[in-house]
DNA sequence: GCTCCGTATGTAAGCGCTTACATTTTGGTT
DNA sequence: AACCAAAATGTAAGCGCTTACATACGGAGC
């Protein structure tokens, strides 16, 4: 390991024969450079091997180009798709991603923030909408951009970019009904930091408010995300004396350990008992029978939440928020209900 | 969005009625500070809402607090919860982590290193070994340390922090064959630029010719990663006029798509044809039947990358390897050769 | 050839922090 | 009370870059 100083923006200009000025100007495409001297600068760099001092130029610019993520846990495959889009499309722009997870803790994800902006993070993407004001406080006193990702609201001060998780399980919930299921279980993430989850249960509650028909009292579950919570769900929802003939869970993790589970107990799906997911990821298509679900475009939603946070920097105004479309993926776990 | 700026060291120093160098003592936790004048500064950068500025932290102190990691996707579970684990160790110890990913293509892994050396990463993480020299030379020329995860390499001047993909290949060959079978298929992720997989093909051959007994050619079929093409793989496997009996997978993703594929064909398994895995990731135990697979260590892999990273970090030496043991799980996709 | 002006280049002042070194304070000894 | 080493604190010189401003340059128009 040698340890010959590297070589900094003033070797280049010398090297170079011009000033570190014009050397600087070159590398920011900040244009006002004669192609000749961009020529000779260029040259210069590529015999030292030059590469910036991310510290000095962070300093001096008073920007990173680094944008951060805090998301609730890498390991669950609804981010990972959605982020590895983003992180492509930061990359395409020059830009680097930070990230932190949170383990749906809001006490670590303040604190995350906090550290990623000390980090110098230019903008920051977050999941959801539900944190402490002083939180969003925090932000507008650093003037750090951000968008919610995973979610939407409709005339929200803040920038969504999502798609509105009620309606999406509004919708699901509609074709469970008209499928003459009456008496219907939901199994759902931990509610308690995770207002996605809460918007879905509202989802639900509403369309069968709505809907007229007398239906059973709907049961709700809330379990923690594995597959083996969804299908300890799945035996408490099965063990009241009326169980569901439909269960619409509130992810598709949930739901594939709820079908495993209702296999084990000799059940059929969907002749038996109706089951759904939400997120469409890999397994749902993986299992037999093959998950009905909610699919939800989760590159796309990483594509603009970079294309966002990239024009909330350039421009320094906000962005409108970003409304997607989700749309329900027919496969096989969700069938009629059984005529008595 | 106010503008007032934002506090800064000096300021703090003012407040606290102390010199600059000693609020950077105390942030720094570097000792030589009275109780008194810790509680005075500490409280002086609270009532401020104090926080240092990354870059001239990093400018001056010429290290950035942040390691970086390049994988091939964060789409891929394999690498999720080591990630996550590496994550949570390094933000337990105060380091940030960047990240990006190279979608298995080396010249974009080249440049991805050099563009989070150039972010001012401290360190790397990188999977698998297969890189050109250059790339080495660069990471010595920079003096940058770095780990080698997701393999293992005996007496390698690098530091690995993995496990030996070729001797859990054997040991799960050994098994394969331990149990009749002698007619064995291989469906493995592309081995172009992935290592690992070249490993494992090699411990199943290896295991092959040392056994003795008379086995049928074994039959290798490469496939990207992702549950259709594991499927796909299978059929061409299939389509041999003598079909192995036995179907050992690179990985877990594409085990469960040739598990399902062969159900679709109406092949029991393990009962027609057993079919293993290698990763143990949450998928396999979800299918039906479980996937008897090699379990990685994945967690464990990610929080010593991460300390063993911190240490060179802290004592700017290298750090001696550090193999993690796999074992085979057996579940139920693995059962003996059926007798003629 | 001389102005004038727009463009290319140079000059140099910071950006906010760390740290080697200098100075002061502290408190135990004599 | 005087002395002294050790501990605490202060001083100030950068770290390598960006950028506002100053200056030099070169060609168009007369």
């Amino acid at each position: 390991m040698s340890h010959t100083p590297l070589p900094t923006l003033q070797d280049v200009a010398d090297l170079a024969a011009v000033s570190t000025a014009t050397v600087s100007r070159c590398l920011n495409k900040s244009g006002h450079v004669t192609e000749k001297t961009r020529l000779k600068v260029q040259q210069a760099i590529q015999t030292l091997g030059y590469s910036p001092n991310f510290g000095a130029q962070a300093l001096a610019a008073k920007r990173t180009n680094t944008i951060g993520a805090i998301i609730p846990t890498m390991e669950n495959a609804i981010f990972a798709r959605g982020m590895q889009a983003f992180q492509e499309t930061l990359a395409e722009n020059g830009i680097t991603l930070i990230i932190a997870s949170c383990s749906y803790r809001p006490e670590l994800e303040e604190e995350q923030i906090r550290s990623l902006v000390a980090r110098g993070a230019d903008a920051l993407l977050l999941i959801g909408q539900s944190r402490p004001d002083a939180t969003y406080q925090f932000l507008a006193r650093r003037n750090i951009p951000y968008v919610l990702a995973w979610a939407h609201k409709k005339d929200s001060e803040h920038c969504y970019i999502g798609f509105d998780n009620q309606a999406a399980a509004q919708t699901i919930t509609r074709q469970v009904l008209e499928l003459g299921h009456r008496n219907l279980g939901v199994i759902v993430g931990l509610t308690q930091n995770n207002d996605r989850a809460r918007d879905r249960i509202t989802g639900i509650e509403h369309t069968i408010a709505d809907h007229g028909a007398k239906t059973a009292p709907l049961q709700v579950i809330e379990a923690e995300y594995t597959f083996q919570e969804g299908a300890k769900a799945l035996d408490q929802l099965l063990a009241n004396p009326t169980p569901p003939t439909a269960v619409i869970c509130g992810n598709d993790v949930l739901a594939v350990g709820a079908v495993k589970r209702a296999k084990q107990l000799g059940l059929a799906v969907p002749e038996d008992l109706s089951i759904t997911g939400f997120a469409d990821i890999e397994v749902s298509e993986l299992i037999d029978p093959e998950l009905t679900t909610v699919h939800v475009p989760h590159r796309e939603m990483g594509i603009a939440a970079a294309k966002s946070l990239i024009a909330m920097l350039k421009t320094q105004t906000p962005v409108e928020s970003h409304l997607l479309e989700t749309r329900i993926v027919n496969r096989q776990s969700l069938g009629p209900a059984k005529p008595h």
